[in-house]
DNA sequence: AACTATTCATAAAT
DNA sequence: TATTTATGAATAGTT
């Protein structure tokens, strides 16, 4: 798409793969916050980078928690917090599969409610699960919100205005290498 | 992008907006495909159309039933399975909250399990857990792909390939309306 | 990170 | 619905 055509393959300097990386996704959300909005779609996108993916998750757990804190909602994720707790300051190969686990599972768990909440929306069906979507958005964004920006609302709210209070915002775009991406529009 | 430009709003003609949707949800997981392959990225991509989502829920499970049938793995899946067998023939109004989340949790199952095995062979970790990958993948697209071939693993196999048996195939691009697309990669 | 030559994606037309 | 084409967008390589 440029100066010359490049292949689709395996970047091999790890520089400019991570300068494509950057590039790409930013491009990639773009496309995807436009389709959700043109066509009123929902879309849910996840980027883990090759060098991010689980080495950085201690990382994304102490922001986590610490958001955790702030915001008063320990109580309603007790064991990632705990979690929190047990791998601070632990390397990632010390970590075992379950507690990996732990953390994933709340991740996949906020996108399953999303879009179970957004289709039940759509079918105008049962009201009481509709309440759920504030608590179920945040219990989403959470796990990724922790670490970067990118998780973005259909109306481009910021993860941080989410877990915060729910209100509007302009999204503020991030391009600052994070590891993990995630899109629910 | 073309002949001039369009703001980003929803678009209220329902065929104009049926028309894009099908374009760029095919540009997307093509960005999505090369993102993955560039920079050895995982690459998570769910699209649900506004008209499609849970409306077509029903054909995905009778689809989805119909192949694990075929292959003999209804043991693997059982409660979808029965699921299945209740829900056929119903409108989706009929169906409960728990009968769509059962759905769903199997798709953020399978989803999960990929990303967090993928993480384990980076780490080179765990090599009990990398023995899992195959049955995961089948797993996580073996939801969606029961109604499309837009589940595509990173080297272009169709979902069908995937759950068939793992062998490697070229893709066969579709484009048919279906109204919920997924990637891994 | 910013710039530009190019290729790519796609809106409108057919 | 598929194909074509003019145009705006994305981006590879450069700085």
């Amino acid at each position: 798409m440029a100066r010359e055509r490049r292949a689709i393959r395996r970047i091999e300097n790890a520089a400019a793969r991570q300068v494509t990386f950057s590039k790409r996704r930013r491009g990639l959300f773009k496309k995807a916050e436009e389709l959700a909005v043109l066509c009123d779609a929902d879309v849910a996108l996840i980027v883990f980078s090759a060098t991010g993916r689980l080495s950085h998750m201690n990382d994304i757990m102490d922001k986590y928690s610490t958001h955790s804190k702030n915001l008063g909602k320990s109580h309603e994720q007790p064991s990632i917090d705990l979690n929190c707790r047990q791998m601070r300051g632990e390397e990632l190969e010390g970590l075992s599969v379950e507690e990996l686990h732990q953390m994933e599972r709340k991740l996949e768990a906020g996108l399953h409610r999303v879009l179970s909440t957004k289709g039940a929306q759509l079918e105008d069906e049962n009201s009481l699960l509709k309440k759920q979507v504030p608590q179920v958005i945040t219990a989403g964004a959470a796990v990724v919100a922790a670490d970067t920006e990118n998780v973005l609302t259909e109306d481009g709210q910021s993860s941080e205005s989410v877990m915060t209070a729910l209100h509007s915002g302009s999204s503020h775009d991030n391009d600052d290498g994070s590891d993990i991406s995630l899109k629910l529009s």
